[in-house]
Parts: structure tokens; sequence; C-alpha cells
DNA sequence: TAGATTGTTAATCGATTAACAATC
DNA sequence: TAGATTGTTAATCGATTAACAATC
């Protein structure tokens, strides 16, 4: 990594984190966010480790990379963890995304609490089936696939999250692009094509259960 | 890697992969069980590497370890590299999984072919409302979830996929473990406690979500 | 032949882990 | 004080990448 060094607790705010450190951060906020919930106050590294299988030594030194937020003995209290990886990932602020697609898995999507827990808003949803359009899915109207790229622009929404089936993924995805959209979830089957600077995650249950598989079956 | 040293080709069966390899593998599989359905019958590490933002050069790296499957200045043939892969991997037979949850997630799951795509079989779904227990879901009638434990013994199903709300989560997750299920598949957002010989994998498109937005804001 | 792409090497970088002093 | 857990070091291992000869 090319991190400027300097003091440790001031990280150079201009220096990305690498995409390991990324995503390892983000884990550990959905962690801290649901143990929150569950009404707990401090959490341990081995704790945490438990629940991410990532290893506990792993954990502590992605956080001191950042300062001192730990309590020796005690462990890290949530909240101002939460806070602390929160200003590292930059993502306190308000997040719009659309959904495309109000079938059974837009409809999942959209009811599920978790995204609004991390700061991210659902502002629109689209489908292009009529009987769907204009009824409710989580707390949003289901809107009119016509008018997806002029809600775009309006609500300046940079990530559009694919829920249509395979067959209409690839239109969907053009559209998108073209809308301005540069982050695409695409949770069809289909490989999406799209230009350089455009980021698809595909998000795949059955590869994450053949992996797992193997290492039951060996 | 402590990697048996034999003649390339004839990898030792007895050694495990790690599990970087094993979740490369897979995204593989899938990239090219996609590809094979677009009708394409060659494809080039290049062009994997394209779909899985995985290096060119650390696909044809993997591969390369377990036998020379590709073309010089053509590529790998789709149909012989799923099959090779799928040795590699030992997920050529059939698997029975359990779905717990016949909400919108679950039936949403159900329908998807992904799973049958890979060999993986949806054998019994289950859920206590009684006002869906005995309609279809996908394929699969659902199952009052009082027959868990026995259908799960009776079907031989080692991995349940979990979604059901965060409430109910963990005692799904207890009831899954005393029938014997040693993987879990956790759609929920809650944090699950299992004995350590299994394992859960929590499956949470807020949290990548979030960890794209990070490259992407900066 | 010319162009394309694999298989492989070598060098570098980040992840992982054990161990332990510091300290709450 | 005694027990627990952080913060940090040092050593090792795997991932990543550029480069290129081999060869289809």
């Amino acid at each position: 990594m090319s991190q400027t060094l300097d003091t440790k607790g001031s990280v150079g705010a201009s220096d990305r984190l690498t995409v390991g450190v990324a995503a390892r951060l983000s884990r550990y906020l959905q962690v801290l966010t649901q143990a929150k919930k569950m009404g707990k106050e401090r959490i341990s590294s081995q704790e945490i480790s438990d629940y991410t299988n990532i290893n506990a030594t792993q954990i502590r030194r992605d956080l001191s990379a950042f300062g001192k937020f730990g309590k020796r003995g005690v462990g890290y209290n949530i909240d101002s963890l939460l806070g602390e990886i929160r200003k590292i990932l930059r993502t306190q602020g308000q997040h719009n995304i659309a959904l495309i697609g109000a079938g059974r898995l837009g409809q999942a999507i959209a009811s599920s609490p978790i995204f609004a827990e991390h700061g991210i808003n659902i502002a629109a949803v689209f489908d292009t089936d009529p009987d769907k359009v204009g009824r409710g899915v989580g707390n949003v109207p289901v809107s009119d696939y016509a008018r997806l790229t002029d809600t775009i622009r309006e609500k300046n929404i940079i990530v559009g999250v694919v829920a249509v089936p395979a067959d209409n993924a690839q239109k969907v995805a053009n559209d998108l692009v073209e809308s301005g959209v540069r982050i695409i979830f695409n949770y069809s089957e289909a490989l999406l094509d799209v230009p350089q600077d455009v980021a698809v995650h595909t998000s795949n249950p059955a590869v994450e259960l053949l992996y797992a598989l193997y290492f039951y079956l060996t």
C-alpha cells in the first residue's frame, strides 16, 4: 500500500483503503449494528471473529491502523466503534439507490430493514408490469419503468439494484448506465456487459453454497 | 500450500484447496454456466476476468495448478472446463438442501433456477404459517415447520437456508443444528450463535453495497 | 505466417497468525 | 490483585501482477 506514513490516529485522509480492508470494515459494521440491536454495549475482537470468521488479530490490526478504539481487558464500545468505522468508510450520509423489479425478490429486498440501518435509502422502485405500478413495496410506490431515466437524474441516484429475470437484466443494465448509474448490484443470474467505469457486483447464493459445500464434503 | 507435489494433471486428491482457491473456482463455475447458456463454446481468461474482476493471470494460474485445460491462442472450451472444475470441487453429485421460510424471500430463492443449475436440490421447504403449508413454492410443497427434524433426517439434508424474519432466525438455527445440519446459509440480518463445528454463511446485500459505495465515493 | 492467448516464472505486496507486553 | 483483552511485532504464507516464451 502507498499509505502516507504519518502519525497514527490521523490517517492520511487522502489515501484509499485496500479492497480487503474496506470489505472487512463493512462486515464489522454489520456485526456491530446487530450486536447493538441485541442490547450489547461492548464487544471483543474475539466475538467479532466468531461472527465473521475473520481472525481476531486481523480485526485488532485493521482497527488499530486508524486509532486506539478499544480498552485493554474490556473490548470495544459498540456505539463509539460504529461511529469510527462509519467515519473511515465515509458512509455517514444518506445514499439514494434505485431498485428495478418489484417481483418476489424485489419485494423481499425492499422490505428488508438492512439498507435503512446503514443509511441507504431506496428512493425509487421500478417495474414494467402495469398491475404493480402505483402499488407500494416496502415504503415506496412502484414507478413505471418508463420513468427510470428521469427519476434517476432527478433524485441523484448512483446505485441500481437489478432484481429482474435474467432475460431482462442486460437491458436494465444498459438503461441504468445510460441514466448515469455507476454501481450496479446484480441479483439475476445473467452476466452483465458494462463499460469499464461501471462497477457490477453480482450476488449469487448458489456460488457461495457450492464453495461452502466443498469444505463440508472434504 | 502443502499441496502434494505429484505429476501435474493428477492432483493429490487427498489435499484440500485453500479457501481462496475454492471461492474463485466456484465463481468461474458460475461464469462458465452462464456463458454456456448464452451459447458460447469458448472463453478466455480475460473474459472470465471481465466478469469476475479477478485478475486474468490469477485465473490461468488457478487452473494450471490442476492441468493444462486451455489452448494457447484460443482459450478454454467451456464444457470441458466446467467438467474439470466440478471434478476439482467435487460438486458433480446432487446435494439436498432445506429452505426455511416461505415468505417473499423464501419464494424468490425457491423459484431461482440457480441452485438446480449447480446440482443443488431444494428437497424441502418449511413454514409455520398454516396458510402456506401445502401450497407449492418453486416445485416443492411447503411442509409444516413441525416436521423439520424428521424430514431433514429422512432426506439426508446437510444444508439449511434460513429465510425467516430476524426474530426467529436463532430458533431456526438451533433446530437445524439439532437435526444434524452442519452448514447454514443465513439470509436474515440476525447474528447466529452455533456450535464450533457448524458453518454459518451470512449473506448480506447491504454490507456489500456499503463497501462498493466506499470505492465510488473516494 | 501473424495474431492471440495460454502456461509459467519471478518479484512484490497484503493477509494471516502466534506470541506477548501493556494495561484496563 | 488477577483475569481479560488490546495493540503491536515478527515471521510466514498466499495473492497479485508484469512479463514473456511457448504454441495454437
